[in-house]
DNA sequence: ATAAATGCAAAGCATTTGCAACCAT
DNA sequence: ATGGTTGCAAATGCTTTGCATTTAT
């Protein structure tokens, strides 16, 4: 009789896809991205099912929810924590290699008298690509 | 015939109080927060109106714009960097004293290759109230 | 067999926008 | 007088949710 218990969490296609998906890019993409992704594979799938999904993955700590305009989420399928470069002008979301200070945290407490347990950390500027296409000299025109 | 020139911003009744209830407190509001509080003085504004000034203030160097979760964001009559903590239980966000470190924008710059002109530096957490409400011994029930 | 998960569509919310009236310049 | 600004309401866009059905266990 104990073939089922409450609160488990099952394994669906869906979810393994969805997680692959995640896992296969660096673009730290929106959920209508991975939508469309996985809809190559499952072309049935709902939108629905993708936000279901991407939360229990980011609560499950499988991967990870960035938010930074009023704009949509994005998703990032490395959970660990990691510092991010979002470009101003063209909004692209980079990885960057810095190593994580945790000792930060520590000193943040210290002068706040709050229990720090983490940061978030991003920067902000102009990526490679929009840096050089705006200095490519327009001859002509 | 000089009298106006396109582009120009006007000063008006509705966007004082706006940046002025922004200035004077230091929850960092939502937009409706400030619609309320704006509403005590100017009856008639309306929410509209709010998000456009509040876009125009944040635009215009004299607010900053904050957006943590997928929910609202929220706004700081502060413009100039300074590091935030946000309560994981409660949702408040608070000011940090912590000095802002204009060192890092050069590191990430170094290994990204990426032109990196600001950060952006958010503490996690559980805040002094919420610790303090839990930490109460329950005698009793 | 059972409850979790899905697809679908409707609902929810924060934010934006079109437009006629209004008002600062 | 002119065009930026407002209030109002409708529209938008992302995300969530209710429900009947399907599916993993």
């Amino acid at each position: 009789m104990a073939t089922s218990r409450p609160g488990f969490i099952r394994k669906t296609k869906q979810r393994e896809v969805i997680l692959s998906v995640l896992r296969g890019t660096d673009t730290h993409p929106s959920a209508d991205w991975v939508y469309q992704e996985v809809r190559k594979v499952l072309p049935n799938i709902s939108l629905g099912t993708i936000y279901r999904n991407l939360r229990i993955l980011v609560e499950s700590g499988e991967a990870m929810e960035l938010a930074f305009g009023s704009t949509s989420s994005r998703f990032d399928g490395n959970p660990k924590n990691h510092y991010h470069f979002i470009c101003d002008q063209c909004g692209n979301v980079y990885d960057l290699a810095l190593p994580v200070d945790h000792g930060i945290d520590k000193k943040a407490q210290e002068i706040s008298s709050h229990k720090v347990v983490s940061h978030r950390l991003e920067f902000y500027g102009v990526c490679n690509e929009c840096n050089s296409s705006n200095h490519t000299p327009n001859r002509g025109s």
